[in-house]
RNA sequence: GGCUGGAUGGCAGAGUGGUUAUGCAGCGGACUGCAACUCCGUGUACGCCGGUUCGAUUCCGACUCCAGCCUCCA
């Protein structure tokens, strides 16, 4: 069983080998902290974490890299506006992105590394740039000769006389070819940061900090870097510029790349320019985190993903089977797979094939109902319960104990208003036996009636009754 | 205009050259005091027009429409 990545470089699927059998290297690109990422900005790293959890199945190390970018136009300006220093205001933003992260249930990555700790490699890569004519100065600016690499454009799949002929790129007369992209820029206003170089005190451009920290941590050739489909133009492509160019022996830069699709609101892009976006911040506050997980990876990570109510709706319906079936299957004896057993199963073998999560979860459902079959053994039951575990927990699901889902979790959501105490609603229950015990059923129903206006939803079965927030 | 993707049943969403997922919703039934949960049963949907084929939703071509990138963007 090998794991098929669709890679874009060559558009299509192709089996995943890693350059080092013993170590596969894998780079995202990570937020630009300068406010609250949106549910959009999510989407990458809730996917490759659970493709980094793939790939620990199957590899003893794999190092994950997912960088901060804490040196931008953006972030000066803001932290400017707030009359803050520049390094307090990114550190807050970063801090968030940890929570926001955190309660989407995405593991840290190995190495989360800050481009204001890399101005050094930085240097160096431009430097390097220069010296092998793939740079030059120019206006107290270093950019980057577009012209001289033969294959610009591969990843993109474009020509720069296209993009020259769509007149869309920035001319500046200090650029021998408007396709030229800036690798260093001087600071001159008193709220921009700088650093001293042989060109200047000054600042990096923004492509240049992911080829650093990639260099730096993982090396000149990575197995796999991960990010927004809409960071392949004209970021990852001046990535691989800079990344072939700045080796003496070039090599490739990136072996395997992979876009995930955007959110969109309403058929439309969620950005920050068009104001349509949700920050995951705020969805926290009406879904818990693995409602919000389950959504995004609802649908495969390369398709378009449309954000809506019913998204949230089905991915609720979706943790509610699951823990249902985990609640009422608490008797089973406990059971495990082995790592090999658990590499072979279906859901694992859906989520090698590009990351297919819709068919793991159609396949963890396909679980949940194989532990309800009354007449099937319970050594079957139970395997089938561990199978649903392990492979959920790959997808970063079923963190909680089913208890804590419907009781407390399932409150968070927006239906409901939750009024009523456990303690209030256990109460009640109590009254709703005992008035079924007197066979006094129009009692009986009005105070389930009451309690499904407060938002608890109430099961009978043949151990009492049981109730859930809805 | 150039370049990428995409169009699947009421909705979401996989997949496949012929046996046509999965979930939700719907319908019928079992269970239940009634419900809920669960279980059983129930849906031949693949944008449009051609072509290849014994046979295409799946392969090829044209068309229509949608989204994204070409400026910051996950």
């Amino acid at each position: 069983m090998s794991i098929q990545i669709y890679n874009s470089l060559h558009n299509r699927k192709e089996p995943f080998q890693p350059l080092d059998p013993e170590r596969v290297t894998l780079y995202v690109c990570g937020p630009t902290v300068y406010n609250y990422v949106h549910i959009g900005n999510a989407r990458p790293a809730v996917v490759f974490d659970t493709f980094a959890r793939v790939l620990r199945l199957f590899y003893a190390r794999v190092d994950y890299a997912r960088n901060i970018t804490d040196i931008d136009d953006k972030i000066n300006k803001a932290a400017h506006e707030a009359g803050e220093d520049i390094g307090t205001y990114s550190r807050r933003f970063t801090a968030a992105y940890h929570e926001d992260m955190a309660a989407l249930h995405n593991l840290p990555p190995t190495i989360e590394p800050l481009a204001t700790d890399h101005l050094d490699v930085m240097q160096e890569l431009i430097g390097n740039l220069i010296r092998r004519g793939f740079a030059y100065e120019s206006a107290g600016h270093v950019l980057f000769r577009v012209e001289a690499m033969s294959d610009y454009g591969r990843l993109s799949k474009r020509r720069t006389e296209d993009m020259i002929a769509g007149a869309r790129v920035e001319v500046a007369d200090y650029k021998e070819s408007p396709m030229d992209f800036v690798l260093w820029k001087p600071s001159t206003e008193a709220h921009e940061p700088g650093w001293d170089s042989p060109w200047g005190y000054g600042r990096p451009g923004w492509h240049i900090e992911c080829t650093a920290m990639i260099n730096r941590h993982l090396g000149p050739t990575i197995d796999i870097h991960g990010g927004g489909h809409d960071l392949m133009f004209p970021h990852h492509e001046n990535e691989v510029a800079q990344g072939t160019c700045c080796h003496d022996e070039p090599e490739d830069y990136v072996r395997y790349w992979m876009h995930n699709g955007m959110i969109n609101v309403e058929g439309e892009k969620m950005s920050k320019s068009l104001g349509n976006f949700i920050t995951v911040r705020d969805l926290l506050t009406r879904y818990p985190g693995e409602q919000l997980r389950v959504a995004l990876l609802s649908a495969q990570y390369r398709s378009v993903l449309n954000w809506s109510d019913d998204l949230l709706a089905q991915a609720r319906q979706t943790l509610d089977r699951f823990y249902g079936a985990l609640r009422d299957t608490q008797s089973l004896p406990a059971a495990d797979l082995s790592p090999a057993e658990l590499r072979d199963s279906p859901v694992v073998r859906a989520l090698c094939d590009d990351l297919n999560t819709p068919q793991a979860l159609a396949e963890l459902h396909q679980l949940t109902h194989r532990m309800y079959q009354t007449g099937a053994a319970d050594a079957e039951r139970a395997r089938a319960r561990a199978e649903l575990l392990q492979g959920a927990r790959l997808l970063g699901l079923l963190n909680h104990s089913p208890e804590h889902w419907f009781k407390v979790l399932a409150g968070t959501a927006s239906s409901g208003n939750q009024a009523l105490t456990p303690e209030q609603i256990e109460q009640a229950l109590e009254d709703r036996k005992a008035a079924k015990k007197a066979r006094d059923f129009a009692r009986a129903d009005a105070i389930r009636e009451e309690l499904d206006a407060a938002g608890v939803e109430i099961q009978d079965t043949r151990e009492g009754t049981r109730w859930q927030w809805k």
